[in-house]
DNA sequence: ACAAAAGTGTTCTAACTACACCCATGA
DNA sequence: TCATGGGTGTAGTTAGAACACTTTTGT
């Protein structure tokens, strides 16, 4: 028996989508790459992975190198491999999307690097490499798992109110949702509490505070958008 | 810009969870290796990923050889990281899943190889590596996709009955599912077609013969299993 | 005629859909 | 008091769950 590494490999990038959830949009995260290739274009943050690192310890890398940001939600997403998409040679790409609530770093240190800035899923300039198609596989991936897991809470503060889920779960699906129905169908699934204050502030009716339910034990609930 | 292949960079390797569907029972193709590691352990088949090669050509490669398997149903399933996966080395795992129909290549030319052995799912011997973990990935993949997706088909001959189709998805997802409203649900999702034939040889009432409706466009269906 | 498995229909229940009014707040 | 958005309930419809008898075939 006998390492293997001594054979030429693919180079392994780690490719982040982050979304974000800033004013009633659905955002990625894009960084502006300094250098070639795709000098000055628009790509997801991404990192090799270095030898003795886990997926995960890249993701974390990257995100704290960015953003100084350290929690949030991450999966992984799908793993690519066309042979042409690096132009410095063959380079696989294990992807990742993060969820994160941009307001909660915002202020704090280690925050957001100047070449990097939030854009609108709606509204995305062109990207480098594959990145475009790795941004599609996360959208359907996100939007077909809010249907079923909660994962929405990932993207707001830890106190929100319904109607901001709502307009999350608007925004990020695309379709408009029954007020009423989307109530009844989080509040039953259990998956958040009251916490018996309010959103004050606004110049109309103020609405609940809820939180995520955190002792829940996890089961899939269903929304149904028609 | 320089090639960066020159840097050291972890093994890739390919692994393969090929399920088929034998006497009543959701079946794992499994390897027997020959050499160390693990040598006669059984493991997954699988293949280093090379230099200039597409996961599924190297997919393909594995299955070819030890099948002489040219058409099946591939997907991907995970990637795996752990540093401790292969012990010659840091190497990750890109996962495949395929669903084949074991009756369709036992007789024909490049026949299984005599290292690689069917077992049921329930009943699998120690696996090498971290393939154990793979498997469970897969299975609880294959028992989510195939209540949505139309890809039971795949473990059965082009022409098969209602009853057959039935207990293919009671063996996957391992409960029983009630007949009439298991008949219903799939001729009104339009996936199957009659052919009009009638499956002879059992000593009682002959059953329909169905098709896949390869004409239908892609849609979700909905098996709901209390 | 009998045993064995396939084919078929209906009732009950739960869940989703659609929809309109009242309430709290700040200006 | 008015404008704005938040909170609530119900009736109608659809889909799923539960369930039993008849039909076909070979022996």
């Amino acid at each position: 028996m006998h390492a293997f590494n001594k054979y030429p490999n693919p180079s392994v990038a780690i490719d982040l989508v982050v979304f974000g959830y800033r004013e009633g949009k659905l955002n990625l995260l894009l960084l502006n790459r300094k250098e070639a290739p795709f000098q000055h274009s628009w790509t997801l943050p991404g990192a090799f992975l270095q030898m003795e690192e886990l997926f995960q310890d890249t993701c974390h890398r990257i995100l704290r190198t960015k953003l100084g940001l350290e929690r949030f939600y991450l999966e992984q997403l799908y793993s690519f491999d066309a042979l042409d998409r690096d132009p410095r040679g063959r380079a696989l790409s294990v992807s990742y999307y993060a969820l994160i609530n941009p307001a909660s770093y915002t202020t704090t240190a280690g925050a957001m690097a100047n070449d990097v800035q939030w854009f609108p899923t709606e509204d995305l300039p062109p990207l480098g490499f594959d990145h475009a198609s790795i941004v599609s596989v996360a959208l359907k991936r996100l939007r077909a798992k809010i249907l079923y897991h909660p994962v929405g809470f990932e993207l707001l503060e830890e106190a929100f109110t319904l109607p901001e889920l709502h307009q999350l779960y608007e925004a990020v699906l695309g379709v408009s949702i029954d007020r009423r129905n989307f109530r009844r169908k989080i509040l039953e699934s259990g998956y958040i509490i009251a916490t018996g204050q309010k959103r004050t502030g606004a110049k109309n009716r103020h609405p609940d505070i809820y939180q995520f339910n955190k002792a829940i034990t996890p089961h899939q609930f269903h929304l149904n958008i028609s």
